[in-house]
DNA sequence: CCTTGTACCTAGTAGGCACTCAGTAAGCCG
DNA sequence: CGGCTTACTGAGTGCCTACTAGGTACAAGG
């Protein structure tokens, strides 16, 4: 009984089809925030029903953990550097290839600012490891390392939202040479 | 046929029900965005139906529109000042009493980085407007009109995730005084 | 060849979504 | 009192939501 089993899909091995669905959901998230997440439209974006998509990640907040661990993976050992100036002019200049990534965080970042939001927590914690860090590099000033990374965030969505006028990595230079000329 | 009409929900005229319904959406966009906002809980806040609710706004897109004219009229004659310094810092202040809004935008303003979100281009001429009059107050400097918001806004999502630590008002007075030092 | 694991399916559930229609009653003007 | 406007209602439409139950077919290992 029931319709005859579809065999036209591709079948790919776990690994490879979890990382097909992080880059979909991303580009999903950026548009429309996690709210706005439909399970439908990644299952589509994927070539896979629902049920299909469930069975890799659960949830849809299994799905958005999937996402937020698969970028934490791939950040943490790709930046380093010994002075702020150069882990930010680092950073700015990787951020500027990735305009999609910056937006999904971007989004989820106001998005989670309430209390009750899935990754309210992990949004903390990662902050605070971030200045945590910054601080140390910028000789225990704090108030620095706070401006370091508003600034950043801050022309990133200007960047965002006019990417013809705004020149991130410009933007930023010049940003530097006024936060860092003491 | 049908259940008797309802006659115990207050009638107010129009002016009064629509405050209220901006009051309402706007504390609700900044808990969910707009993608998550949905107009039962929008009516339920009220204590209105919804059609009741659409009776007024026509449409959930005519909704958000309405929490945005509503923003920008009571905001348009309430600062005024001759050195960008002194703006920033009246912004600043009447900000830190505000946070729901503050959040309010910060959530919307993300979200509309997607060029077909309904409210993009109005935050791209918003920013426009934003820097074109930082500039002036800058003496023609757009660079430091662009930093200068960028901090700001930078500054209030860190306050906004943690109002604990953060005190906006001395976190942008620091930073001001870098920025401004010259 | 046969078994076991697993990637993925169809079908269905219970509820939520924005929105429409047609009607009702409250408030104001004469 | 009568008539008009309008704030608001209940009922309903068609579609979308996340998620479940149970089954199917492919692939690898014994």
């Amino acid at each position: 009984m029931g319709q005859p089993f579809r065999r036209d899909r591709a079948r790919l091995p776990a690994a490879e089809r979890r990382k097909q669905i992080v880059e979909v959901t991303s580009r999903l998230i950026a548009e429309y925030g996690f709210w706005g997440l439909s399970m439908q439209d990644v299952a589509d974006g994927c070539g896979l029903t629902v049920p299909g998509l469930l069975h890799h990640v659960g949830s849809k907040e299994g799905l958005l953990i999937a996402v937020l661990d698969e970028r934490d993976k791939s950040d943490m050992s790709e930046l380093k550097a010994e002075k702020l100036q150069d882990l930010c002019a680092a950073l700015v200049r990787r951020n500027a290839r990735q305009p999609e990534i910056v937006r999904l965080f971007a989004v989820l970042e106001a998005e989670s600012l309430a209390p009750d939001h899935p990754v309210h927590d992990y949004f903390r914690t990662r902050e605070k490891r971030a200045i945590d860090s910054f601080t140390e590099l910028a000789g225990g000033d704090e108030a620095l390392a706070r401006q370091v990374i508003a600034m950043m965030d801050g022309l990133q969505i200007q960047w965002l939202r006019n990417p013809v006028k705004v020149d991130l990595v410009k933007a930023w230079d010049d940003a530097a040479d006024r936060l860092f000329s003491k």
